[in-house]
DNA sequence: AGATAAGTGGAGCAGCTACTCCGCTTATGG
DNA sequence: CCATAAGCGGAGTAGCTGCTCCACTTATCT
C-alpha cells in the first residue's frame, strides 16, 4: 500500500496543480473549468487527469484539506485551558482561513447535508468536537447550563459563512468582526438575561 | 406594457411548470435538468421555454418568489409592538418557509455576495429592513445599545440556514428549535453577561 | 361549426467540458 | 552517455443539456 515514489518533476506538478486549484476555485467558483486549472498550473491537462482521477476526486481533495485544517482548529481550542479563550481563538482562527479557503467553506457547510459520506464523517467530528468544547465552558460553570449544545456548536461554525464574513469585511476589520461575534455569540442581543 | 393575456390552458401550464419546478429543484438541487421540470409538469420543453426564456430566468423567478416572501415577513415582524415578540415570530414564520422551499435557502444565502443586481437588491432591502427590526429593539430598550445591528440582523437571517435546520429536525420538533434558538440569539451562550 | 391565431411537443442541433489516447520528451540509474 | 521506463501534452471524443424550429393541435370568437 506504500506510494509507488514520484519522480521530481512529477512531485512538482502535483504541488502546482493543487496550488493552481486553489486559485482557480478562489476566483471562479467550484464550477470552473478542469483545462484553466492545468493552465494555471503550467501542466497539460492529461497531468491533471493523472493526480485525480476524475474532477470530483480533486474537489474533494480540497474540500478534504478545509477540514483537516478546521479539525486541528478546534483540537487546538479545545486543549485551552478555558473554554472562552478557545472559542475566541477559533474564531480567530478560523477567519484567518476564510481568507485563503473562503470559497470552500460554502462548500464545507453545504456538505452537512449532503451525503457523500466522507465528508460527512469528518464534519461529524468536527461538530462534536466543537460540541465538546461547549460542553467544556458548561461543566466548567462559563456557559448556560441549559444550553442547546448541539445548536450552539452549529452557530459557532457558522459564524464562518463566508457571505457574512465578506459582507462585513468592507466596513470592519477582522479585529472588529471577532469581537462582535464573540459578543453575540457569548452574550445575546437582549438587555435582561 | 400590460400583460397580453393567456389562454386558458397556457396559464394553467405555467402554474403547473412553476409547481414543478419547486418540486424538482427541493428534490435534485438547483441544477437539476430542465427537461425533469417539462416531464412533471407534464409539458414539452418548448413550454417552458416559452414562460421563461432561459433556464437563469426560471431559476431567478423562483429565487424572487422566495426573497419577496421574505420580505413580507420581515415587513409583518417590524409592523409588531415588541421587536422581541418580531424576532420570534420572524424565526417561527421562516421556519415554516423553510419546509416549503428550503433549498432555495441556500441560493438566498449565497446571494448575498454575488453580484447579480437584481437579487442583490432585494437581499439588501431585507437585511435593511432586519436591521430596523434590531433597530427598534435597541431604542425600545429591550435589545443592547452597544450591538454590532449589522452583524445582529445576518445572524438572525442564518438562523435559516437549511443544513442547520435539517440536521437539528432530525431529533427535535419546530418549536424546541425555535425556542433554543430564541434563546441563543437573545441571551447568548455565556453565564455571566 | 368553421376560421384562425394562440399554444404545443419533442426531435434534433449546438456548444460546452470532463476525460482518453498515444506519440513524444525527459528524469534516472548504471 | 545510453537505455528505458516514467511522465507529458494536447488534439480529439463522448456525452450531456440548454434551447430552437416548425408541423401539428386546440381554445376562442363569431
Amino acid at each position: 500500500m506504500n506510494e509507488p515514489v514520484l519522480r521530481a518533476d512529477a512531485r512538482a506538478n502535483r504541488t502546482r496543480l493543487i496550488e493552481a486549484a486553489h486559485a482557480v476555485f478562489r476566483e471562479r467558483g467550484l464550477d470552473a473549468e478542469t483545462k484553466e486549472i492545468a493552465e494555471l498550473a503550467g501542466v497539460g491537462i492529461a497531468t491533471l487527469y493523472r493526480n485525480f482521477a476524475t474532477r470530483e476526486e480533486l474537489v474533494a481533495a480540497m474540500v478534504a484539506e478545509v477540514q483537516e485544517r478546521m479539525q486541528r482548529t478546534v483540537r487546538v481550542a479545545l486543549a485551552q485551558d478555558d473554554a472562552i479563550d478557545g472559542i475566541r481563538s477559533l474564531l480567530q482562527a478560523g477567519f484567518a482561513m476564510l481568507d485563503e479557503y473562503g470559497y470552500l467553506m460554502t462548500v464545507f457547510h453545504e456538505s452537512m447535508h449532503e451525503d457523500s459520506a466522507k465528508h460527512l464523517s469528518k464534519q461529524h467530528e468536527i461538530l462534536s468536537a466543537l460540541g465538546a468544547l461547549v460542553q467544556k465552558g458548561v461543566a466548567a460553570g462559563v456557559l448556560r447550563r441549559n444550553l442547546d449544545v448541539e445548536l450552539a456548536a452549529l452557530r459557532i461554525l457558522t459564524s464562518f459563512l463566508p457571505p457574512i464574513y465578506q459582507h462585513l469585511r468592507e466596513t470592519r476589520d477582522v479585529e472588529t468582526i471577532v469581537d462582535a461575534q464573540i459578543q453575540l455569540l457569548l452574550h445575546g442581543m437582549a438587555t435582561n438575561p
